[in-house]
This record gives structure tokens, sequence and C-alpha cells, in this order.
DNA sequence: TTCATGGTTCGACCGTAGCCGAAACATCGA
DNA sequence: TCGATGTTTCGGCTACGGTCGAACCATGAA
């Protein structure tokens, strides 16, 4: 018998990928909305929705109303303490991940992140540009002249890109790789641009499915790094 | 996107209610085999055997074998730390128990624990015992002779098991009520005597059922405290 | 060796809870 | 007032993972 109070229900509750990832986005103590929660996660809103009033009615965030905005945070240190110990103790414990990240294996291999490429090929994408020294990694990558001509050879117009008044480049931690892939207004323009040249096209949810051409065209370009 | 690392995992690992009871069980720092944390867990043998080897290839149990026994034990004071902060956040988060204990309702209300009745009638049975003087409440209970004549109207000899080398009274704490039912011999034959007396039969499974007639009688005989 | 006991593995069953699309609801802007 | 945007609710589907009994190993005792 005896019995550890409601922690079982409390971990349990953490112990969901999507919740989990919704608390980790709130680490940094910034309020979010309900929309950007659901990014974060990686689930559709009705989902994202569904896990936020769990964690809301079990005292872990607190909701601040304005206008028809919904803003979510921790609701006291504590919560970020556990998440902490909990984070260390997954350190220490080991490589050992159970299962982080979309269930649905096409999910995992490509899939939409906003309007960008994510997943494995998204990870591969950008870090064969950056090894290629195409883009250089930072918080807020460039594109290198080198890089410029590379993408124009695929038909990216960079140079029209880096006019508009949207970030060139963003770099956006993968949820399921847990590595960088490329966002912004580039990440953007490659992904429309694998889908216009016939290698990939967007199915229903999120998946994005390669053709059996377009893989090999995309490992040809992107080549993946030892 | 953004991920939290295994957090997910770990906490999910710690959020099943058979796997925190186990860990709470080893709260304490002791060692115990996989049959004692079988109890401990309300679950079946195969069942904790199958907790155990997720935990302990997480890294939260240390094995030491020795003859035919295996000892389980956390495998360090960061995992105890985690299970503590956890057990704040429950109980900060306040009174909300989703679920501990067994799903089954019937094992809420009697069940077997070890060879004593727990669940909510063990726990009525010790604490009406209490309330009226006839057993004192402490780590070890006491009969008194109020107590022992009390019982022995009811055809329990507590003379003939304090004779005996097992303790005569124990408590145990109910793992789905939270407080102390009855244990130590003085909790067998108790139940033995319950079934002798035709007010409840064990069934398949550690559950006890009550006759309709032996619930009234059963209540009669310790009567809810208010 | 044979028996008993502690533990693990297997297979099958079941329930919970996560997931999403559609539709409803709410709030703001025009 | 109407439409657009952000959020919640609902319904139905799916699948993961917990559960147990039975059978199977392993160790120690007789």
């Amino acid at each position: 018998m005896k019995d550890g109070p409601s922690i079982a229900a409390t971990a349990a509750l953490i112990g969901d990928p999507a919740r989990a990832n919704i608390l980790v986005a709130l680490m940094d103590g910034r309020a979010l909305t309900v929309t950007e929660l659901a990014h974060a996660a990686g689930t559709s809103i009705p989902t994202a929705s569904g896990h936020i009033a769990k964690l809301s009615e079990a005292g872990f965030l607190a909701t601040r109303r304005q206008g028809r905005h919904r803003y979510l945070s921790l609701s006291g240190p504590d919560v970020a303490d556990v998440i902490e110990r909990l984070m260390g103790l997954a350190g220490r414990t080991g490589a050992r991940r159970m299962r982080t990240g979309p269930r649905d294996p096409a999910l995992r291999t490509a899939r939409l992140c906003y309007d960008h490429l994510a997943g494995a090929s998204g990870v591969q994408l950008y870090r064969s540009l950056v090894v290629r020294g195409f883009v250089a990694d930072a918080a807020h990558p460039s594109v290198t002249e080198d890089g410029a001509r590379f993408l124009a050879g695929l038909g990216v117009d960079v140079g029209g890109l880096a006019r508009g008044r949207r970030p060139l480049c963003l770099r956006c931690l993968d949820w399921s790789e847990r590595r960088h892939h490329l966002a912004g207004a580039l990440g953007a323009a490659m992904l429309v641009r694998l889908v216009d040249l016939g290698w990939a096209r967007r199915e229903d949810g999120r998946v994005i499915r390669f053709t059996p051409a377009g893989e090999t065209a995309f490992a040809r370009a992107f080549p993946p790094s030892p």
C-alpha cells in the first residue's frame, strides 16, 4: 500500500510530451498565447487548448486575458524548479529518450513548422547549408555570398527575400531532433521551392511527404553530414 | 517547436500511479524486493516487475542481488529530490487528486493488503477502534483492555495472538485512502474473522466483497466516525 | 536430483487519454 | 452589423501502455 499523494497525477501532467513542451516553452518566464503554445507543442490549437486547460486547472499556469488573446505563464518559481530538476534527472539518467516529439513517424522526418520545413529533413537541410559555408550559424544566421549563389541555382532569390521586412534567416530548435532547422523568410521560401520543384508536397495535417525522386534530389542538394 | 529533453519521458515514468507508489515506498532509503514493491504498488508481481524494469533502465533504481532476492533502492539522492519537489508541487496545487490508488471501485472500498483488510473499510475499522479507545494509535498500536474485551465479543482472541511472534498490531498507510488501516497479527485475524462470520468473502484478485447483511453488521460493529 | 520460492517473459485484453476537424463561441475592428 | 481572428467545445477515432494469468527461468533448500 502506501501512497505518494497526487505525485503521480502531478508527474503525469508533466509527462505528456505536448504538455512538457508547453511548460518548457514558458520556462524563460515569458507569457505566450494559446496559438503560440500550440506551435511550441507541435500540436493543433484545439489539442493545445485542452492541455492548457489541464495545466491551468492543476495550478501550473497563470492566465492573463488581454483583448482577445489569452496569455499564459508559469504560475510560480516552484513549477519551473520542478521542471529544472526533472531536466537534470533526465540528463543524468542518460541519453535514453523514450518518446519525444510527435508519435507519427511521418511527422518526425518532415513536417511543417509554421511555414517552413522541420523534422529530420529540416535539420539536415540547415546542417548541410552550414557545413558547406552557405549559411553562418548564429542566433540570426546569415547567408554567405557562396550561399546566395548556391540558392539561386535552386531557384531561390535570396536578394529579393532580404528586401522584405521579414527576417531572412532564423533558426528554430527542432522539436523532435533537438537541433536547429531553418526558419524565417528563407526557410519559408525553401519549402515553397521544394514543393514547386515537385520534390515534396504537403499532406493532410502538418506532414510533408517527399516523392521518391524528390528524396534523392534533396539528398543530393543537401547531403547529410557524417 | 522547442523541446524539453527527455523531461517528458522522465516525468511520464514517475507519472504512473504504480511506479509512483514504488518510488515513494523507497523514499526512506530502504531496499525492498520485487514482491514487496508489488504490494506497495498494489499490483500483481508481473506488473510490478515490468515497472521496476523500466525504472531501472531509466536509472532511477539500484539493484543488489542477494540469494534469490533482488533488492531495489533509489539510485541516488537526486531521484528522491525530484520526488519530494513533486510532492511539494502536488501539495501546493491543491487537493485535486486525479487518480490515486486502484481504478477498480471494488478495490477502493475493500481489498486485501498482504493478509489484512485495506481500502475504505479497512480505514473505517481502524479509525473506529481508535476513536472508541479500543486501540491506542501509534507506530506500533496497542490494544487496550476494553479493546480486548470488545474483540473477544467478536470472537477474536487478542491474548492468543499476542503470544505469537508476529507483532500484534501494526498500522499501514492505506494506498487509496491515505489514512491508516490495521495490519499485523490482529489485522490478519480480523479479516479471517470477518470471513468466518460471513460478513465478507474474498473474491478473485484482491477484492473483498461484503455481503449486504455483512455490510450492515460491519457498520454496526465499527461505526464510521463523523 | 527434485521441490519450492522469487522473478521474468509472453500474450491477450482493455481503458484511458491524446489527437484532430468541424463547429460554436467570444472579442475586436471596420 | 458584419466579418476576421483567437479560443473553446464536441465527437469520434486511434493507439499506447497498463494489467493480469500462465508459463517459463533461476536460485537455493531438502
